[in-house]
DNA sequence: ATGCCTGCTTGCAGCAGA
C-alpha cells in the first residue's frame, strides 16, 4: 500500500501535474495540502475520471488540505479541522479512517515572519498537534499523521542550514516540537530508511533553487509506534518538482507492507 | 537587508508563501 504527502500549492492551477503525478505513482492514498480553493472549487470530477475519491476541507484563497483514496477503498469518520480551537477557522486538518489506518493530514502553519503573530500561532497549533497525537496513540487502529509539517528538523535536512536561522521553519520551538512528537512514539519514516542521507522536499522558486538543490526538507510522513515493521520504502518523487508548472514542493511517500 | 517566483483575488496590485 502506498501513501503519500503532497502540498499542491493551489490544486486547479496545478491540476495537470497532480493528475500526471497520481497516475505515475499509483498512491492507494494521497494527502494534499495548500489546495488553496474554497469548497465549491475542488476539481472532485477530475478525480474521479483518473479513479481517485476524495474527502477535502478548503477554503477561499489560502491553506485548503484534502484525502484522496483509490476507489476500492471507503472513508470512514471523517473529521474536518484540528480539534482544540473553535475560534481557528484556517483549513489546515482532515482525518479519515481508510482501510483500518487512521489518517490526518496536515498543513501546519509556516510561521513568518517570526516572531510575531503568526510564529506564535504556528506554535499553538503544534501544541494542539501534541495533544492530538498523544490521543491517537491511545486508539487500537494504526495512525499516519503526515503532511507539510513546515518544519526543517535537523541540519542534515537543509542545503545551508546557516541561510535557514532567521526562518520560522527553522526556529529552535517548532523544531523541539517536532522532535517531542517523535518523543511520543511516532517514526520519521523518511529518516527511519535513510539516517544519513541528505533529502529535500521543498526548494523555493527563486535563485533557481531546484536546479542548485538548495532545497529543505519539512513535508514528513510520521508513523505509529509499531508500524515501522511493515515500512518497505519511503522515498521523495523530486523529479516532479522539475516539471512545468510544478508546485514547491515534491510529493513523498511510503510503501507499507500489506498484514 | 531586500527581492528573487508563483498563485490567489467579486483581481490587473497586493498579499502570502517559506
Amino acid at each position: 500500500m502506498k501513501i503519500a504527502t503532497y502540498n499542491v500549492n493551489g490544486i486547479n492551477g496545478r491540476l495537470p501535474v497532480l493528475l500526471r503525478w497520481l497516475q505515475e505513482r499509483k498512491p492507494d492514498i494521497a494527502c494534499l495540502q495548500e489546495i488553496k480553493c474554497p469548497n465549491e472549487k475542488f476539481p472532485e470530477l477530475a478525480l474521479l475520471d483518473i479513479g481517485y475519491k476524495a474527502v477535502w476541507h478548503g477554503q477561499k484563497s489560502w491553506n485548503g488540505v484534502a484525502i484522496l483514496i483509490k476507489k476500492k477503498y471507503e472513508f470512514e469518520d471523517v473529521i474536518r479541522g484540528l480539534p482544540g480551537n473553535p475560534l481557528d477557522d484556517h483549513s489546515r486538518y482532515i482525518q479519515s479512517k481508510i482501510n483500518g489506518i487512521i489518517i490526518g493530514c496536515i498543513y501546519l502553519p509556516n510561521g513568518n515572519p517570526a516572531p510575531g503573530p503568526k510564529f506564535d500561532y504556528k506554535m499553538a497549533w503544534f501544541k494542539r498537534l501534541n495533544t492530538l497525537a498523544k490521543k491517537l496513540l491511545k486508539l487500537k487502529s494504526p495512525v499516519i499523521l503526515l503532511g507539510d509539517y513546515n518544519v526543517v528538523p535537523t541540519d542534515l535536512d537543509a542545503y545551508k542550514p546557516e541561510r535557514w536561522v532567521n526562518d520560522a521553519v527553522f526556529f529552535p520551538e517548532p523544531k523541539a516540537a517536532y522532535k517531542s512528537i517523535l518523543k511520543q512514539g511516532w517514526i520519521d519514516s523518511i529518516r527511519y530508511l535513510h539516517p544519513d542521507k541528505k533529502i529535500f522536499t521543498y526548494w523555493d522558486y527563486f535563485r533557481n533553487a531546484f536546479n542548485r538543490d538548495a532545497g529543505i526538507r519539512m513535508d514528513h510522513i510520521l508513523l505509529s509506534p509499531g508500524m515501522e515493521k511493515l515500512l518497505k520504502k519511503a522515498e521523495v518523487d523530486r523529479h516532479v518538482r522539475g516539471w512545468e508548472k510544478t508546485s514547491d514542493h515534491a510529493p513523498v511517500w511510503i510503501e507499507l507492507k500489506d498484514k
